[in-house]
DNA sequence: TTGAAAGCGATACCAC
DNA sequence: GTGGTATCGCTTTCAA
């Protein structure tokens, strides 16, 4: 490969290609498309000639007729939340395995999520993954507009929509009746910023099955998924109780890992011997040693797996109905709590 | 807003806006664009059907003519290392500020570099961020291309490229000499992977200061940047010497946390009353209670800003000839050390 | 199998 | 200030 640029600084093309060939613009168009007829001469020639002057098709060019962009967006907030990173990571590389490429999105502040829409578009992204709220108007709108669309970790009640979820009620049962079942008698719950539908799903799923468990000492404090928050909720328990509860369940593992890091630092509280604590989704650090964490695991490979076939499932026939992929989650026995 | 696509199925053009109002269709283009001279009553008039219509003009029929996609690729290597996820929403929300968006390439195999490098070419991306390694062929065809890039992190020895870098060698001989004027005399080095430049030179920074220093005991083992190869890293430390070092200099914050709970949980050794370690990132555990890191904080925020805007700056004006930055980490006495 | 020509949806330059 | 018109670099009929 000698030049990439001609002489006048613009990206080579396919005429210049056609040009030192000595063949037609669509001929060279033909031998990078698949499934084409070109003989296998002339693909050898084009081939060769490509290859010396660095020849690589215009992707824009390209999208502006076949009106795909093999683009997909992944709009994700900036959460405090340890796991969403990785789920970003993975997206991508399951993406990428299938070519296609993620245009990225992050939100800081949620006002920003109009300009973020309309930027969305203009890029014409063949699809979207939503691992960020959205409210009724917006999910309206993706829906005029005919982009497929999938939320990740987000349910919407009432509404049809394409969703990859954890089974959040679910995994927080198992984890109360973990504690149950070891004799936890007084709960604590940490929960997330209210406006997270995942936090809200699974204070709600360990409320209802502590009561059909007809525990009666129950006191929920809010959170707001931090490490900070995890800790100061446990005081804010201790203050609202008393004393401290006999275990502490908490809506992330960040939170729960805060809430250990107090017990122990703040309070001089043992865990477990005094306090269980237990969390969700299964972040690295919950399995560090000095966390060794009961927690549920969300299966974050099998989900983004889910997340990107449901996207370009839906792309390639834009008529499927939507459809809700929900996932258990593997409940981790760690040494955070005292399990029987 | 009412359709968003026409009956036929398409999208909403500046055609389909100009017919409506009755106008040009150059005339709508023009409304979109910032400084045009368009009349206030035309420009009030289209923006009401484009509204309407739920026109927005498409980004990639501009990026073909303007010949700027309005795109940068960040190129990450799936790590162990937990710094690198906030670094990339950093970069986006970075970029996103100044309407550039981020198109993410993440590597898996290194094998799939070159297949990796011509999807950026094909997707006319205007920039490169690499927080990946590179070799020198691979930034000759950047080179080639006339794309701006800049190494997060990385830089090329021999090399005149963009670079923005946290300076490791200072840090480190920071660390070193707080340690040593600490009275620590053994050391232990867990350096990260030997093709990581990052790595080889904090380990050699380390080296470099302990010899100055006139330190005789220091044994160096290979780490991977994970946790595991943290803790596996003491026990082998452990084994070279017959006993423990008095500090233990690991190459990044992860493997320094693995180091922690080994010492303490596998070898029963306090922290840091028997056992020094120190880290380098400034990663959000560090700060944890239960770890409470000395480390050297990257200052990501400054860096970022620098790489965006090291990069743009290139966009608009591509002779500029390449910079370095380096930027001083910030040194964080935490309590995994005996301090003086 | 190959080539010519018509778009894709915008911007930019040029007259008016 | 506004409207025509020529691109941008490709894919895609349609004839040959």
């Amino acid at each position: 490969m000698s030049d990439v640029r001609r002489r006048d600084g613009h990206r080579v093309t396919s005429y210049d290609v056609a040009r030192l060939v000595g063949v037609s613009q669509s001929a060279v168009s033909r031998c990078f498309k698949p499934g084409a007829s070109v003989s296998k001469k002339m693909r050898a020639r084009v081939m060769k000639v490509a290859d010396d002057l660095g020849y690589q098709p215009n992707a824009i060019a390209r999208s502006l007729i076949t009106r795909r962009s093999n683009m997909v967006a992944v709009v994700i907030s900036q959460q405090t939340n340890l796991y969403y990173p990785e789920v970003l990571v993975q997206l991508s590389q399951r993406f990428s395995e299938r070519g296609v490429r993620v245009l990225l999105f992050t939100l800081e502040h949620e006002s920003d999520i109009d300009v973020l829409y309309n930027q969305i578009f203009q890029y014409q992204v063949d699809g979207v993954v939503e691992a960020a709220r959205l409210s009724g108007e917006q999910i309206d709108l993706m829906e005029q507009r005919g982009i497929p669309f999938v939320f990740y970790n987000r349910s919407l009640k009432d509404r049809r929509v394409n969703a990859v979820c954890c089974d959040q009620i679910e995994g927080e049962r198992w984890l109360v009746n973990r504690l149950v079942e070891s004799g936890h008698e007084t709960f604590g719950l940490i929960s997330g910023p209210e406006d997270s539908s995942v936090s809200v799903e699974r204070t709600q799923g360990a409320l209802e099955r502590l009561k059909e468990l007809d525990v009666k000492s129950v006191t929920v404090v809010l959170g707001d998924y931090s490490y900070e928050s995890g800790a100061s909720g446990l005081l804010e328990l201790k203050n609202k109780l008393g004393k401290l509860p006999d275990a502490v369940v908490c809506a992330n593992d960040v939170m729960a890992i805060g809430c250990m890091d107090a017990a122990r630092y703040r309070l001089g509280v043992k865990v477990p011997d005094e306090l269980s604590v237990v969390g969700f989704d299964g972040v690295g650090p919950a399995q560090w040693q000095s966390y060794d964490l009961t927690t549920v695991r969300q299966p974050v490979r099998r989900m983004t797996e889910a997340a990107v076939s449901m996207i370009l499932e839906r792309v390639e026939e834009p008529e499927l109905p939507p459809e809700k992929r929900t996932f258990s989650g593997i409940l981790v026995d760690g040494g955070s709590a005292r399990l029987a």
